[in-house]
DNA sequence: TCTGGGGTCCTAGGACCC
DNA sequence: TCTGGGGTCCTAGGACCC
């Protein structure tokens, strides 16, 4: 057959973060390299190189620090007003490559290749990596198959053995792949369901594949199965081309050292409330409601642990920051209990609308509405002119002692013309 | 000593209605 | 004493993703 009706190609980038910064700095190319998260806590990005020497995703810090150190790995604390603008460079690029695209995280998208002829899909896919390559500097890996499951796992593959390209729509072989990929790496298939699964005798893709449909809807759910119906080549999961706006709006962090007083855990709510508050505005949106929550570390067991959160109802619909900010200190002055060393501090507001469906509410409480709706645009303006938290209110704390670890940096900031690399003839 | 952050979807169970 | 049955909507918590 030479026409498939679903084609699609998942389009990932290798160890993305670390190729962000190996763009700037040439001399960590072909050498180990890790970033770490926020706060310099946990491995979130490995090069080749890094996995090599056994370096895990996600393994904090202290636990690979002697394997760093005598292995001279270059570590590099996140970036990620860098990569987002690398990532929107990458997804610019992938879009002449197809009609209709699905951004599905900041380093991987789906493609619809429907009109590529199926003998053509090949050299298609290392067409769009060279392509990618040469415009923006990013590696990728590419996986094409009937379903969003199936490129997934050829995508898996072809980052394993570095052949760049699988197309499994072409292949005569697609079953003998699908048993190299353990049933914990196929997509959907998280910690829970490997052990359910292990424990029934299923532990590569291609017995989930063979393993009866009623089975699985009995033992586990409608996603369960319908990851084992894509992994027959049987699309259940569509190509989402049209970006959808947010429903929740998270923003928390860990502190840089624990934090015991409630003075300090209410400037990081109120700092958290800012940036969340910007965030919807920027969407053009509005909240219902916030969640305040605060928690010690779970790692900790020597010491009591304590977490709560608590929800508020707005009693109108607001992206104000100053409201916001008022009703995020109630809560957390519910949640707050003395003599507990903080870890990490987040609000989430939810039930977000868009601005055009939001009504004036009679009883509004909130006085000089407009006026506010102006002090807000004008910070939003000078913070994006000036640099993030150029204006900000007395309440966030101006020195934030609290505030985040970021010892490797980069300091790369392709958004900032004075923090641009420079390039230099002699 | 030191363990990220931001999302989505599904489901069970409660509240409420007639 | 004995107290239905079926429907909707909402929410908290779990599982999963990168």
């Amino acid at each position: 057959m030479l026409y498939t009706k679903n084609k699609i190609a998942l389009v990932d980038c290798n160890s993305f973060y670390v190729s962000c910064e190996r763009l700037f700095n040439p001399s960590i190319i072909k050498k180990p390299v890790v970033v770490l998260s926020s706060n310099d806590g946990c491995v979130i990005s490995r090069s080749t190189e890094a996995k090599a020497l056994g370096i895990k995703m996600g393994e904090p810090y202290f636990k690979v620090e002697k394997i760093i150190k005598t292995n001279d790995v270059k570590i590099f604390s996140s970036n990620y007003s860098l990569y987002g603008d690398i990532s929107r460079r990458v997804m610019k690029t992938l879009r002449q490559f197809s009609p209709e695209i699905e951004i599905y995280s900041i380093d991987e998208a789906f493609l619809n290749l429907s009109l590529i002829k199926n003998e053509n899909l090949l050299e298609y896919g290392n067409k769009i990596r060279k392509t990618v390559l040469k415009w923006t500097g990013i590696p990728t890996s590419i996986g094409i198959a009937t379903t969003k499951t199936l490129s997934k796992a050829a995508n898996h593959i072809a980052k394993k053995e570095s052949s760049g390209v699988i197309d499994l729509i072409n292949s005569k072989q697609t079953n003998q792949l699908l048993k190299q990929i353990k049933i914990s790496d196929v997509w959907g298939i998280g910690r829970q369901l490997t052990n359910f699964y292990i424990k029934n005798g299923i532990n590569t893709a291609y017995e989930l594949k063979n393993i009866s449909n009623s089975w699985i809807k009995k033992n586990t759910n409608v996603l369960g199965a319908r990851t084992a119906m894509e992994l027959r080549g049987i699309p259940c999961v569509s190509l989402e081309a049209f970006e959808e706006k947010r429903k929740n709006c998270c923003v928390s962090r860990s502190f840089g050292r624990k934090v015991t007083k409630l003075e300090e855990l209410k400037e990081s709510v109120t700092a958290h409330c800012l940036n969340a508050a910007e965030k919807i505005r920027n969407d053009n949106q509005t909240a219902k409601k916030i969640t305040v929550f605060i928690r010690t570390s779970p790692f900790q067991k020597y010491n009591n642990y304590y977490a709560n959160v608590k929800k508020i109802d707005l009693p109108i619909r607001t992206n104000d920051s100053i409201e916001l900010i008022k009703q995020a200190l109630i809560a957390l002055k519910q949640i707050y209990k003395k003599g507990y060393r903080y870890q990490k501090a987040g609000i989430i507001l939810s039930s977000l609308k868009d601005m055009n469906s939001y009504k004036k509410n009679l009883f509004s409480k909130v006085s000089n509405e407009e006026k506010r709706t102006k002090l807000m645009k004008a910070i939003d303006y000078t913070n994006f002119k000036y640099g993030r938290n150029a204006l900000s209110i007395a309440q966030a704390g101006f020195r934030q002692k609290w505030n985040i670890k970021k010892q490797h940096s980069s300091k790369i900031d392709t958004a900032c013309f004075d923090l641009l690399p420079a390039v230099r003839s002699f």
